[in-house]
DNA sequence: ATGAAGTCCGAACGAACGTTCGGTAGTTCG
DNA sequence: CGAACTACCGAACGTTCGTTCGGACTTCAT
């Protein structure tokens, strides 16, 4: 699944780009400008490139030689290395709370809408790995207004997942600390990149429901019988 | 606490430090020579700088200001800025898992000793904040020998961890895919560095009796009500 | 006292870095 | 046609990078 193009701000925002997305041409095919599909082109590398080499060891030269577009080229589409991963993290975070948003609409069952969770997370992590990582890994990279925007969608996108484990404990009268809870199950979900191979490892929707399975129940059994139990590894 | 003296490995290795341990004074006080002490303490601060800025991103002028060592100076204690990060690794790893080798002599009921290797994992992370995300975070990072050597140390460490799994499914029966619950475990575990705030979260021996909550038994509560609930948040 | 070894530094090396400048095609449009 | 604008590039800018070199001061066994 490719980027799609970088969403504009709003007008006056310190951080917009220079340039407005037109999508009128006169035999107008497709929404997006050409400068617009060329800007999602070279995101799509530099999100590969940051990937495999982090933000600090990927260098415009890198970039410059995986987008076939010469060093100087490059900067006609952005202003800065940083306002690259910037706009990468930016619009994957969005893209992937989008997608939470509306599959989150198709149940109102507490324990259900947890596990929709999970899995929307995955699947978007094994569909976009190359961003996903550099969302992961360059967390702490952006510094000042840049960071501080996107540090504030990932506020969001923890709320909603703290919010789903609020209304699950509300509906089974539980107790336990949300906090520790919601970042626990961030880090299984997160540490994925690390470790997941695509020869070994099933596909996101059975990772889901393993994962799932072991927060909400544990590795464990309960007493009675009927918990969701992982298949044994062969 | 402090990093002891990177050890020196056995004569031969390509990776060793041009330099053996010696340490025999005449008035000798100390098993370290002077040379192995400032070593610990350049490791110290490097350990420091590479969780601030990250390997790539921190500079040997970073790390020359920081230990109040010439730059120069510095390459008389190793032979070039990768070797420091290996050392760094390598040291670490050994050292949290002769920790845990030590502490699991203590228990041999499969799930006390999951629990053990939980509160190690965090205690030592605790304690050496720096160090372990210098682990976690530049788990990539090394290439060629060096990098197949901590890697081999991680896959020892992952393999204990399998073992005490697997321990805990034959002693209750259990089914469910030990790579997958490995993986989840220190996946919960790893991401603590993201997010631990000593002004709000609870030390580590609490925070590894919740995690470990969460991982034996979920967060969903069993019929009968016997398992340790983590407190509710105030 | 002497020499070898250990400890450390100022200055510099070439390479690589992110970014900019001036310019050249190509397209759009009155 | 020609002015305005878009898309792009070769070459260079100044800076910072990891590393090295030659020497100076200290320590210590003889």
């Amino acid at each position: 699944m490719a980027l799609e193009t970088a969403e504009i701000r709003p007008s006056g925002s310190p951080l917009s780009i220079r340039r407005a997305a037109n999508g009128r041409k006169s035999g107008g095919e497709t929404v997006d400008s050409r400068f617009d599909r060329q800007l999602a082109r070279v995101l799509e590398h530099a999100a590969q490139i940051f990937c495999e080499k982090g933000y600090e060891g990927a260098s415009m030269r890198d970039l410059s030689r995986a987008s076939g577009m010469s060093l100087a080229g490059l900067y006609h589409y952005f202003a800065s290395k940083e306002e690259l991963l910037y706009l990468i993290q930016k619009h994957t975070f969005r893209s992937i709370i989008d997608n939470l948003r509306e599959r989150l609409g198709a149940s109102t069952d507490p324990e259900e809408r947890v596990r929709i969770f999970v899995e929307n997370h995955l699947e978007y992590f094994l569909a976009n790995k190359e961003a996903m990582k550099v969302l992961a890994h360059e967390d702490e990279t952006l510094k000042d207004a840049r960071g501080a925007e996107v540090r504030a969608i990932k506020r969001e996108y923890y709320r909603i997942c703290f919010d789903l484990l609020e209304d699950l404990k509300k509906a089974k009268g539980l107790q336990f600390s949300g906090r520790l809870a919601v970042l626990s199950l961030f880090g299984m979900m997160n540490w994925f990149y690390t470790w997941h191979n695509p020869r070994i490892d099933a596909n996101a929707k059975a990772l889901a429901d393993e994962m799932s399975g072991i927060f909400l129940y544990g590795v464990l059994p309960r007493k009675n019988g009927n918990r969701k139990a992982a298949p044994a590894k062969p």
